[in-house]
DNA sequence: AGATTAAAAGACCTTTTTATCCTTTTTATA
DNA sequence: TATAAAAAGGATAAAAAGGTCTTTTAATCT
């Protein structure tokens, strides 16, 4: 579904907003450790995230990673788009360029309402929603 | 979503599939050029599907792929397993390797739809059925 | 200021996927 | 039976994805 980079891209804020909630600002190898991903790996993937203003990063002792209080609302959707685009929403489950509703191939409009799942799914789950149903439900993002 | 040889491999067997329909045995070049994709790569997948039996080739002159009248029935399902794999089915969003109802990732449940979305949808939709759907409805294969 | 901590950046390596080319095998039919 | 058509199979190459390592930059704390 998605690549390695937005799996760990995923699990990284993830964890990064739940800890957040609770106020801690985390290290590349807490969140390595916690989500069990390749650090050096991890942290270009954090790179991303930090040019794309979707979290925030502190150099030097007690620095890390933390996302701004009004970033917690930024949606699952964003995440991906920016780790993979957004071919998954908007591209032909057949791989054709050319494909819509004028103009589709016979999978069209089957695939359309999957696809429209999975974003609205996306569009609609902020990191804070998740942190919080973490701090209620017990869940994990290791293993 | 899939990869590139799983969306030549059902452009493909859908192609065959209509054209089954018409009783046309149809060659490589043909399937390669009706469904713009590279030749050899597609012929590579279609010996995959071959092995699988779920096409049939036939060497020599006027020789080609079809599809047995009882594979005919085949879903799509089967041909993205052959060719894919079945994680996109069973696997977690997040990449977790043990993530389950009891032991689930944030995102678990809310993926769960989704999967069983694109699952049904494949398992529920054979070659007749699309190639039957294709001598009805305007469709294209290729751009 | 110097030492230390931690992320950023860039160069590099490995594996997998995608793609091509060439030879061999099979088979219909003239 | 020779020829041509067509798939099968093997070797190889190119591109993309996945991953590592080293140096640089920035912040903090003596």
């Amino acid at each position: 579904m998605f690549s390695k980079s937005c799996e760990y891209g995923l699990r990284a804020v993830i964890f990064i907003a739940q800890q957040t909630t609770k106020n801690n600002m985390v290290s590349l190898s807490t969140i390595s450790e916690e989500i069990n991903s390749p650090q050096a790996f991890t942290a270009k993937v954090l790179q991303q995230l930090t040019r794309s203003n979707i979290v925030k990063s502190v150099k030097g002792p007690y620095g890390g990673f933390t996302i701004e209080d009004n970033k917690m609302n930024t949606k699952l959707s964003e995440v991906v788009s920016v780790l993979d685009g957004d071919a998954i929403y908007t591209g032909c489950g057949l791989g054709l360029k050319q494909c819509d509703a004028n103009s589709p191939c016979p999978l069209h409009f089957k695939f359309v309402e999957i696809r429209d799942g999975l974003r609205n799914m996306l569009e609609n789950t902020s990191l804070l929603s998740i942190a919080e149903d973490m701090n209620t439900d017990f869940t994990i993002l290791k293993r």
